[in-house]
DNA sequence: ATTGCAGATGCAAATATTTTGCAACGGTAG
DNA sequence: CTACCGTTGCAAAATATTTGCATCTGCAAT
């Protein structure tokens, strides 16, 4: 089953199908996933949803999977893999998702402040930018 | 009914006792509140769930209200008055919530380059930060 | 390869969240 | 004060997420 197998075992947990699936699927794809996107992309037998919910709330919290929060009516999953840090735009008009890697997050400036000012430990951030994609801004023009 | 009757009408929408209050719960709470919250909050006679729903979106879309993405079941909400922008801080053990205004966003330096690189124009931007509260930290000291 | 156990899954149902249709009601402009 | 248009309550549907329980599966020790 690969790596993720490996992981999941020497956290002491069982690498089934399902599990298996799920970080394939993520891995395969660009954008973060709903539950629902997940559950659709699963080859025939597909789990039940139940399934897709319980996994992805213990891979989320082995620290293998992310959530993304799109201000959406449900959140999105990603891979956690390695240092991957990303952020995300999403196009207020059409929808469209994009992501980038920061060259360098330099928000450990405001984290320190936040743990002088606040007293939080920050671990980790999420950031978003919402506003026109190219596309829909060229049908803007003429607004 | 005060300013915001004003800003509502101004924009061609009548302000109604539903939406005069939602402004006024948000604007008294330091915390960003679900459509949930919001509504148990409301005084007598309690208006019907879908009434929040319909004139929270209404808000967001006419900007007086903005959605906070905190990675939890549904989305909270807050004003969006002036140019009251903020940042939050969740403690992943407790939930606590501490919101604050950055000094100075300098994201615009982020912002130009995804316009770059990306094309988007960046209209907004939405940036939390996870990590344990002081008192969390406290507790955890024997882990 | 076989077996036993802890944990995972399917299924059904409960719970929570959000949206929608429609008739009655309320806010605003004139 | 009246008329009109948009808003609200109510009921119901659609969507999203969680949970209990019996059965099944992955894993490790034979």
């Amino acid at each position: 089953m690969g790596p993720p197998a490996e992981a999941l075992r020497k956290l002491g947990y069982p690498a089934t199908r399902g599990r298996g699936e799920i970080l394939r699927i993520l891995s395969e794809s660009p954008l973060p996933l709903s539950p629902r996107e997940i559950l659709d992309r699963f080859p025939a037998p597909r789990p039940d949803a139940s399934t897709v919910y319980r996994n992805l709330s213990l891979l989320v919290s082995l620290g293998l999977v992310r959530s993304v929060a799109l201000h959406e009516r449900s959140r999105r999953y990603e891979l956690a893999t390695d240092g991957s840090h990303r952020h995300r735009v999403v196009c207020r008009r059409c929808g469209r998702i994009d992501s980038f890697q920061p060259r360098r997050c330099d928000l450990s400036r405001l984290e320190a402040d936040i743990r002088g000012t606040l007293g939080y430990d920050v671990k980790e951030h999420s950031l978003e930018f919402f506003g026109a994609c190219p596309k829909c801004r060229a049908t803007e023009e003429g607004r």
